[in-house]
DNA sequence: ATAGTAAACTAACAATTGTTAGTTAAAATT
DNA sequence: AATTTTAACTAACAATTGTTAGTTTACTAT
């Protein structure tokens, strides 16, 4: 199933005005109209208003998982495993910011099996995680501190890394990296 | 302008709706059915859909704003003062999950002076943890990374605790408390 | 040149949207 | 007891929604 150009067109507008108002908000109408072509038109190159959005978070989603299992699985300290989920974020998010704002805000809005399978592979990249973070523990290279607060705390801020792209652009990429690094592992005191 | 019985009940229940898939997502047919009236109903109460969003928005950015202010005015250290910041959003978050989900994902669907009123409370927000921060940096209390980083590592957190709320409440609020005034300050490792 | 394809168009649809008007029944106030 | 208020209802509206059908236009391959 090639994706076309004027198809990956559409999804890239499509994440851009959905990142903005929320896929249920924007209409076909307002995609079109973003392309300079009536809504109809949309309907050359996609199925449906839902599989936009099943492309736009499905391929990223799949990104986080395979790379994560790659992580998990390679002959690294707990911390070095934690600083590529770090990398990870970084630089799909800076990579795809719309996408991502996409995934976090309107993955609710997926239907029957696309919903199963983006909840699935979200449930594994967390439970990989909290893994990650548990032998950590067990290691004693991380603190022995509440585990769900752990993660939680580390997961939020990567996972809304793309509301601060702007201020991230203006930033260095290495310098980006470093600092969150330093201050996800070592605190900011 | 009193808030009767009947209209903290349409609130609380649309709260929940506009939770789960946003505000555009969510019909004024939807909040009746979950009262168990009809849609017209509602308009006994309520002057519109969108008067429901600013009724939920708005009282919270608030008592955001008003706090804020009082910390950053107080005569503590800096580090005191975001641990105070931190237990703000930890009251406000456990007395009001719903709420917080809806001012974080909803607030673009605020209309005229309402959206201005809210971005306005929100920049200021910024600015007066930006203070804290910055001061924190000067009286070499914080380390001298990023302020930016610093700033929206600690927000992303802060900001997304209700997504962690089922976590959290079933985690001591004294705990919770502890270890992310930890984990925020001094860090995982 | 001819045929085929890609990608736009117009027109229209059935369903759903927020909202209003007018009515009714019960509760509260006079 | 009479009146007003509260809060529900039914019915309907005009606008907007995602989508389909059928048509046209221009480029591509034969």
């Amino acid at each position: 199933m090639k994706v076309t150009e004027r198809k990956s067109e559409i999804i890239t507008i499509a994440s851009q005005l959905f990142r903005e108002k929320g896929y249920s908000a924007i209409t076909m109408r307002d995609i079109a109209q973003a392309m300079d072509i009536k809504a109809a038109s949309l309907y050359n190159h996609i199925k449906s208003k839902q599989e936009i959005l099943v492309l736009i978070i499905i391929e990223i989603a799949e990104e986080f998982t395979t790379v994560m299992n790659q992580i998990v699985s390679s002959e690294v300290s707990s911390i070095e495993k934690i600083k590529k989920v770090i990398h990870l974020h970084i630089d799909i998010t800076l990579r795809n910011p719309d996408a991502l704002a996409c995934l976090n805000n309107d993955w609710m809005h997926l239907e029957d099996k696309d919903l199963n399978y983006f909840l699935k592979m979200r449930t594994d990249y967390e439970e990989n995680f909290r893994k990650i973070v548990k032998q950590g523990i067990a290691s004693e290279q991380i603190k022995n501190l509440n585990q769900e607060v752990i993660i939680f705390s580390t997961l939020s801020t990567l996972r809304t890394l793309y509301l601060w792209y702007n201020k991230a652009k203006s930033l260095n990429d290495k310098v980006l990296k470093n600092d969150l690094e330093e201050i996800l592992l070592k605190g900011i005191v």
